[in-house]
DNA sequence: TTTATCATGTAAGTCGTTACATGATTGA
DNA sequence: TCAATCATGTAACGACTTACATGATAAA
């Protein structure tokens, strides 16, 4: 299982809807899960469904309005029966496009991968940037008391601390990683573009 | 689209059979893409299918028939479209098990945190061991034309070695951070069990 | 007036995992 | 004799993505 348990133990912690889970996980903790709004919604139905999470209709003017989840007794049992559970796996199957466009690097010629490799670092320039400022949910959504809450599981807390110190340490290195390569790259006796 | 053009690129390079890919994407590009054996199957026959890869059957005596895939000159044109086409993405979503457990560590208490922390320090001394390796495939194969092939890909090719730094550096930063973290934790005021 | 944000969903399709089936050879 | 390695597959399921549909308000 997966996104599950993202869910039931976000919804442990304190009431939250589809779209702002959805928020959660791409401002506050992107370095850890994603998914999309669809498979979100799908999936609270079926947690409902099996009386793990219930929910209830917030009425709101001026917006649509929202339908709160929150876990069930029978969720946050199910949820500390997993957090528990020692079967863990460290290696999640991993399927990564840049590399493996670089694994074939001598079929493109230098230039490909040159481009690819600045491109790679600004985008881990972007990775770093927002690595430091943690979580701005609550600044994002003024006046929301369930992004207030969400935002607040995060700061404040030794664990998402330590997850964004791994994103900040992670992006650094890659950075420098990425920068040695398109050095070696570009000390290369330029050649009409071929094989390595 | 995804495991098809790392087969599409593997293929247009030298032929190989479903268990060897299997076998060179775990042992010699692991940190880059994984693939089950069913799924090798099942895509190799629907590349052929398409006419982007055609495969013969190679007798063996003592052991059973290989069947060959090798990218016929659409596959190649294929996968030569692909590597320079631009839109590339380097967010690739991720799912990370161990990281979302350690979200919600103060659900569990310190003592499991620390617990998972040393196995994965333990995992990333492993990952860090093999990534100083490179490919063993000759090694693990002896008289094997196909892996030895196989394994050629990646020595001596800088591309390569681009992707093994990339796994060293990064286990080292993981161990690093890890070996933080745990420190944290053990220096914490012994309470029992509980919030953070 | 058009775009962006907030908000919830459905449907179809692709990608990936797990379990099962087969069978020979080699090494412990 | 039992497990591991080599080798190829099928079937069923589960997870994830993409495209579509709707509709309000706020800002450019």
């Amino acid at each position: 299982m997966s996104l599950n348990y993202a869910l039931l133990g976000l919804l442990s912690i304190t009431p939250m809807n589809g779209y702002s889970i959805k928020a959660f996980f791409d401002e506050a903790i992107n370095s850890v899960w994603h998914a999309e709004l669809s498979q979100i919604y799908r999936e609270l139905e079926a947690l409902e469904q099996k009386g793990l999470l219930s929910s209830t209709i917030e009425q709101q003017r001026d917006r649509p309005n929202k339908r709160l989840y929150r876990a069930t007794d029978e969720g946050k049992r199910s949820f500390m029966d997993w957090l528990s559970s020692p079967p863990l796996k460290f290696d999640m199957p991993k399927r990564d496009e840049f590399m493996l466009r670089l694994l074939f690097g001598s079929m493109a010629g230098p230039e490909v991968a040159k481009k690819e490799f600045r491109l790679f670092i600004d985008q881990m320039w972007r990775v770093r940037a927002r690595s430091g400022e943690g979580s701005n949910l609550a600044a994002r959504f003024p006046d929301d008391p369930v992004m207030a809450k969400a935002d607040q599981v995060c700061r404040d807390d030794m664990y998402c601390r330590f997850i964004h110190r791994r994103a900040a340490m992670t992006s650094e290195t890659l950075i420098a990683w990425a920068q040695e390569c398109l050095a070696e790259l570009e000390s290369l006796p330029a050649s009409g573009a071929g094989k390595s």
